[in-house]
DNA sequence: GCATTGACCCGTC
DNA sequence: TGACGGGCCAATG
């Protein structure tokens, strides 16, 4: 685990930069995440870094491209849903979003 | 520096 | 329409 965290300079502090700058009510996928870091392959890289910490960051903003929750969320997507529906994302029977409204897009984020 | 792993994604059967 | 496998990139041992 890096401890520079977002004081590094490496793909995994873009990442936590990127979810640092994710607003509450929005969610973003894997895909998009490691695509603004610069690696559109590397979504598996963002939910290993999920893995490691950085509880400061919003990871239960991260969904699938499908808009599905994620797997290995701690407490399971039913704890991941409960912290969605507390920011005011809406989750469907099958724990997935509607990435169509909720994804954010960082607009301003430089490529 | 090589090999293994991972909260994923896409193509095919 | 649903399930299976391979591939990708970065971090760790």
């Amino acid at each position: 685990m890096p401890s520079d965290m977002t004081r590094g300079d490496g793909f995994a502090a873009r990442v936590y930069a990127v979810m640092a700058e994710v607003p509450a009510g929005r969610v973003v996928t894997y895909g998009d995440v490691a695509a603004w870091c610069g690696s559109p392959r590397a979504a598996r890289i963002v939910g290993g870094l999920a893995h490691f910490g950085a509880p400061d960051l919003p990871w239960h903003r991260l969904v699938r491209q499908n808009g599905t929750l994620a797997a290995g969320f701690p407490g399971g997507r039913i704890e991941q849903a409960r912290r969605l529906a507390d920011e005011g994302v809406i989750t469907d029977d099958n724990f997935k979003v509607d990435i169509s409204t909720l994804l954010w897009d960082p607009q301003h984020y430089p490529g």
